[in-house]
RNA sequence: GUCCCAGUAGCUCAGCAGGAUAGAGCAACAGCCUUCUAAGCUGUGGGUCGCAGGUUCGAAUCCUGCCUGGGACGCCA
């Protein structure tokens, strides 16, 4: 989505520049300046000054000059920049009168036809704790299906649970050695995870252990009954735990088809690339050979014939392209599984599947404790639900302290907790390492979700005392120096969602409402909304704007925006 | 050993389709609530942009090498 401002100045100077740049190149070139002093669009001229061998601060000097538009105030020449100044009270007027228009539709685009995009996202390990690498997955997935549902995709939010494998098999054995039936009923995902790091514990003095680990994961993979039985109490229980996360998150699924789900699927695989003559033996395992393309192989069977995280990944592929008919699919997981997707799709390519272009795996840094990776095996875990819970006791406390009058307190308070949570993990490019911080998630003042929810209740307190009417054909006459910042910010989100779609990155959308937030407090801070009768329409109009804005900006990040807190 | 990611203020990070004087938040210090929600605002201090070369009129941004940290590298997912 182009800006029109940005446009209307490239086509200018298509014409001052007699063609000899391509409009395109000038609407690239044209920056943002840093400063005020600098306008509001700028052009540098260094490009133009070697194609013509004439001083660049010339070539400046003489389109400043040339230049008459009623849509600029002022056109300068500064050095070897040309910068103009935008009339301001008519772009303020027009930009606003647009989002009243559109309201949560502002930003909204056509970028994705109707396209289907699968995304592989949150995918839980049954038997184990929601960890807070877990809740990454969940949260950027759920912000990227809302941002690309805004430019015109249809996003398929699918929660590949991590319900089948080896663990599987190890956790079957340490029940039936240490498990009691009652602790497990009665606690189960921390007694199963007790077992499993039990068990790791105990294979080092024992490593037959994982032999047997592996005979009872085949025994699973051959329908035994007893592993059957155990597997689906497992599951199920597991499940019952999930589930209270996403409803505290707000987040729900298309598909909650786990990797189980395609255990009837991979035979077929197998025989596919039989077939293509791709399988080969290598150390008593099926392997497809990359290094033709400088990979290591991809392992599809293991020596006891059982298949592998490759061999699944494969069948799901399939299975997603022949159900859904995606033109991308995408999976959120841990960027230490990078190589597993290079391989998985230059698998698919060697199958002849052009279409395995449109699979990208959208990596995310992991979660660090003391600089080092967290580790499941060794129980030490951070578990998501306490910690939510966690941030919303303190929304409520914040809340009886400041606000204790306002509707629907425990609503407010879960939106603000969890608002402060989601936002924490989404502030930052998801390829970032995060230390955990229990103190940073549970922070409401600076760059939070809080903050941003705060500055919309003010925002909204505001109309509900302006009792002003926002009728949209008034004029709107903004006087007020301090509101541009405002204005500018607002003309950028079109451009925000178009650049958070294209480089799957929520974090675009989470700076971007601090930034508003914060051109908006400032203002709120310098001016007097309510006061003066004359221009009370027009500030309420702003105040409106930013308000629709907020809240629609936190919305593709996850985040409700109540009106008061 | 090979490959991937990162290194910017005391801390957490933006900026990296090259552009003007490198920005936020936190922490520290100093102010602002009888007036629209102080979860806020204003101000001060704080920088060899890991190091060394190269490309360019111009490099935090692009290229090469090195250093440091993290991760991945056949029967886990």
């Amino acid at each position: 989505m182009k800006m029109e401002y940005k446009q209307h100045f490239a086509a200018i100077l298509y014409g001052a520049f007699d063609q000899q740049l391509e409009e395109e190149t000038i609407y690239q070139m044209i920056e943002k300046p840093k400063l005020m002093s600098h306008g509001d669009l700028a052009f540098p001229c260094f490009a133009l000054a070697k194609l013509r061998r004439k001083a660049p601060q010339k070539i400046a000097e003489e389109t400043a000059n040339a230049i008459d538009d009623p849509l600029f105030v002022k056109v300068e020449a500064d050095g070897a920049y040309l910068n103009v100044f935008l009339n301001k009270q008519q772009v303020a007027a027009d930009v606003i009168k647009n989002v009243l228009n559109e309201r949560e539709n502002y930003g909204s685009q056509n970028i994705g036809n109707g396209g289907v995009v699968t995304i592989d996202m949150s995918s839980p390990n049954i038997a184990k704790p929601f960890s807070m690498g877990h809740l990454r997955s969940t949260v950027i997935g759920n912000s990227i299906a809302l941002i690309l549902e805004k430019t015109g995709y249809k996003p398929v939010k699918i929660n590949h649970l991590g319900d089948w494998g080896t663990q599987f098999g190890k956790l079957i054995v340490a029940y039936k050695k240490w498990g009691n039936e009652e602790k497990v009923r009665k606690n189960t995902i921390k007694e199963l995870l007790q077992l499993y790091v039990t068990f790791h514990e105990k294979v080092d003095q024992n490593p037959s252990l994982e032999d047997e680990g592996r005979q009872w994961f085949k025994r699973l993979e051959d329908q035994d009954t007893e592993a059957m039985e155990l597997w689906k109490w497992f599951r199920e229980e597991s499940l019952k735990e999930f589930n209270r996360i996403y409803e505290l998150l707000g987040i729900t699924f298309d598909s909650n088809q786990g990797e189980a789900f395609y255990n009837d699927k991979m035979d077929r695989v197998v025989h596919l690339l039989e077939g293509n003559e791709l399988l080969t033996e290598s150390e008593g395992a099926q392997v497809v050979d990359l290094s033709d393309d400088e990979m290591p192989p991809c392992l599809i069977r293991k020596s006891d014939g059982a298949t592998l995280y490759a061999t699944r990944d494969l069948a799901a592929a399939l299975y997603r392209k022949e159900t859904y008919h995606f033109v991308q699919s995408l999976y959120v997981v841990g960027n230490e599984q990078s190589l597993h997707f290079q391989q998985l799709i230059k698998v698919l390519k060697k199958l002849g599947y052009d279409w395995a272009d449109g699979m990208h795996h959208i990596s995310f840094g992991m979660i660090l404790k003391d600089g080092k990776k967290m580790s499941t095996r060794k129980g030490k875990v951070v578990l998501l639900e306490e910690v939510i819970q966690e941030a919303i006791e303190l929304a409520n406390t914040n809340i009886e302290q400041k606000n204790p009058n306002i509707e629907d307190k425990n609503k407010v308070a879960k939106s603000v907790g969890v608002g402060a949570v989601i936002f924490h993990d989404l502030k930052n490019h998801r390829n970032n390492d995060v230390e955990f911080s229990l103190e940073d998630m549970l922070r409401v003042e600076g760059a939070t979700g809080p903050y941003v929810q705060y500055t919309h209740a003010r925002a909204s307190s505001l109309l509900d005392k302006g009792l002003t009417k926002i009728n949209v054909n008034q004029p709107i006459l903004l006087q007020d120096d301090e509101a541009w910042p405002v204005i500018s910010e607002i003309m950028m989100f079109p451009e925000i969602v178009e650049r958070a779609v294209k480089s799957y990155d929520p974090s675009l959308v989470a700076k971007y409402v601090i930034d508003l937030a914060q051109a908006f407090n400032k203002y709120y801070g310098n001016v007097r909304i309510l006061e003066d009768e004359q221009q009370k329409f027009s500030r309420l109009a702003l105040v409106k704007a930013v308000s629709v804005v907020l809240k629609e900006g936190l919305r593709l990040l996850g985040i409700s925006a109540p009106k008061e807190m």
